[in-house]
DNA sequence: CTCTGTGCAAAGCGTTTGCAAACGA
DNA sequence: TCGTTTGCAAACGCTTTGCACAGAG
């Protein structure tokens, strides 16, 4: 918890026992949304209020800390920032895995971009299809 | 106007008047947001309901005549599907640039999804950073 | 001690729902 | 004609705002 607070006292916010709270909750969850954040950290500690929960979010996002994952037909979930991932998003339950991405598929990526004249600072990828799961249960149901 | 109808009816929709000005309005926009589309379905067809628009988004998105954009921190937008490009995305403006990218590298990403037993559909790739407008004028700025 | 952060309640806004009339096939 | 689609209005839910109190530096 102390590590939290250091953190956020290099980024120039209040170590508050919310805001260590809450990047306790996200990094342990991994991919997590308004609704299963709120919950667990009020399970921890009853009283906190949505608000509190929206601002914090934002104010970390400002800073880096946390990324927000904006997602297709569902809601948005937040993460650790780390930079050279990919999702895989399941179209049918709406599982997000994690998935390693080549850091020099990003790097050409951003090659790119600058050879249109913009200035990337980070590559958002999401891939949509059907996770393993529900592709064996899909199947299962076929076979009957 | 009449493509656009005939596109309608080989996915099984009625051929109405809405959907294809719908069609007709992405398209000539490239990406568009709700209230954009709105207002450019409304000066040309003034009492269009809000939910027409939304339900004709949905349909066409099952049937992927158009793709929903999803983006972190503004409104998603919606353009006619076509799979392989990335969307710059300027963090000041706002302003949504296509860029082409290499089938190579999209079936690089597709390929580290299928070794995690997860079977990919598509890939949306979004590059969030500063476009060559907002740059210049950050520097000029500066020089002041 | 000061100023940021928090909690609670209310307001705001984008999206969805319900239903009768209009329209396409 | 029949089922789908549309328009209008109301309902809904997520997010933001306002304000007084609490807590961190």
């Amino acid at each position: 918890m102390e590590t939290y607070k250091t953190l956020l006292k290099q980024k120039g916010l209040k170590a508050t026992g919310q805001r260590a709270l809450m990047l306790k909750t996200i990094e342990e969850d991994g991919h997590i949304d308004i609704d299963a954040l709120k919950e667990k950290m009020q399970a921890v500690s009853p009283n906190i209020s949505l608000n509190t929960i929206y601002l914090n979010l934002e104010q970390l996002s400002n800073e880096e800390v946390i990324s927000k994952v904006s997602l297709n037909n569902q809601k948005s979930v937040y993460e650790i920032t780390k930079h050279t991932h990919a999702h895989l998003v399941c179209k049918i339950c709406g599982s997000i895995e994690d998935e390693p991405v080549d850091l020099n598929l990003l790097t050409a990526m951003k090659e790119g971009a600058i050879a249109s004249s913009f200035k990337p600072s980070f590559v958002a990828v999401n891939i949509y299809g059907i996770c393993s799961r529900c592709e064996n249960n899909q199947t299962n149901k076929e076979k009957k």
